[in-house]
DNA sequence: CGTGCACTTGATTGAAGTCAAGCGCTGTGG
DNA sequence: CCACAGCGCTTGACTTCAATCAAGTGCACG
């Protein structure tokens, strides 16, 4: 739990009383390898956090397999169309590591939210985190070559490269795997 | 001053005194055609709301102007990084019609976000709505070919399409004029 | 010790970008 | 009032990046 607590001050702080009263909102899981986190007919109703060991969010789009996010130790993450719309896609979550996850319901996060401005403020900051992300990240896909997001992620994340297949890696940066093994073998 | 307290009542309801101290923070503008709303150099803190008219959010990038966003009548516009990171995009902002445009300042809503719980609830919406239309784009560009991009467009606003030069919608939609010109002539 | 999964390598195709030329308004100056 | 300059758009030829299809290779584990 302190891992999450001080992921959460680090966005923004919260008064003792609040903390308590939210950390008590948050369920743990502790999983093996290769474990879903999220069954994939189920709309995700949760953020999560990982406390350590990592994570897919997936889902299928035109009968692929598309990998939406790669979360490692001490990174949130969520289905945003899923969490805030309650519509389309049929997300999945499975672990690809030993794992130990948090997550929140949206009821409750939203009643927390309601009940204090602290908490409110927080998740404001965490959706404002999360739309930057989703900036850099189209700006990545509409301007960069293969090549070029592969760097980037190698700079960023070198951890997602050495603990994540490239199965999943390639469909991440939106790209097929054979792309990405030809890229990776330096053409 | 109307359109824009109704705009911001279909987000997030304010209380009528919290609502009169807000509206005093926008500023607005009345614009001709073509008229720069924030000079290129200048980084944008302001969160614009378009009372009447079109506008255009746009930057350089690799020497090349780029379309970020599109705004017709009572429609929200920011441009997002530049807004909450205060980094690199040399954001311009330029009226495309004979416009009436309203805007608040970054330190402004931050004030009375921090003295309003109501008003950060209203930013957060803000921002949510902002993320889902961010993954919404991300999605469109990263699987959808650019005659579907455009038939997306002319299905959720033929007004942008009737209004808003071909070169515009190009950058905008992520393809070339010349393609955009290909996919309008049937092929 | 093989069967399969993770990845590599090769050949071909396709969507859209680039470069280049041309068309047709519209508006301004001679 | 016409002429032509320029902008907004179209059309054509060619290139390019990455997808697709199709065999492999090699290692992991049962």
């Amino acid at each position: 739990m302190d891992l999450l607590k001080s992921a959460l001050a680090k966005i923004s702080p919260l008064s003792p009383e609040t903390e308590t009263a939210f950390m008590d909102a948050w369920k743990t899981w502790e999983l093996p390898k290769d474990h879903p986190v999220v069954r994939e007919s189920t709309i995700s109703d949760y953020i999560y956090f990982i406390h350590k060991g990592a994570a897919r969010t997936y889902y299928i789009k035109n009968g692929k397999d598309i990998t939406e996010w790669l979360a490692l130790d001490q990174q949130f993450f969520l289905s945003i169309t899923s969490f805030f719309q309650r519509s389309p896609s049929r997300l999945g979550v499975h672990t690809l590591e030993p794992s130990v996850i948090s997550g929140i319901h949206y009821n409750d996060l939203m009643s927390m939210a309601d009940k204090h401005h602290e908490v409110e403020r927080l998740l404001r900051k965490m959706v404002t985190g999360s739309l930057i992300l989703s900036q850099v990240r189209m700006d990545s896909i509409q301007f960069e070559t293969a090549q070029q997001r592969y760097d980037r992620l190698l700079a960023y994340s070198p951890e997602i490269i050495r603990r994540v297949s490239l199965t999943y890696i390639a469909s991440f940066l939106g790209i097929t795997l054979e792309t990405l093994s030809r890229i990776r073998s330096g053409k």
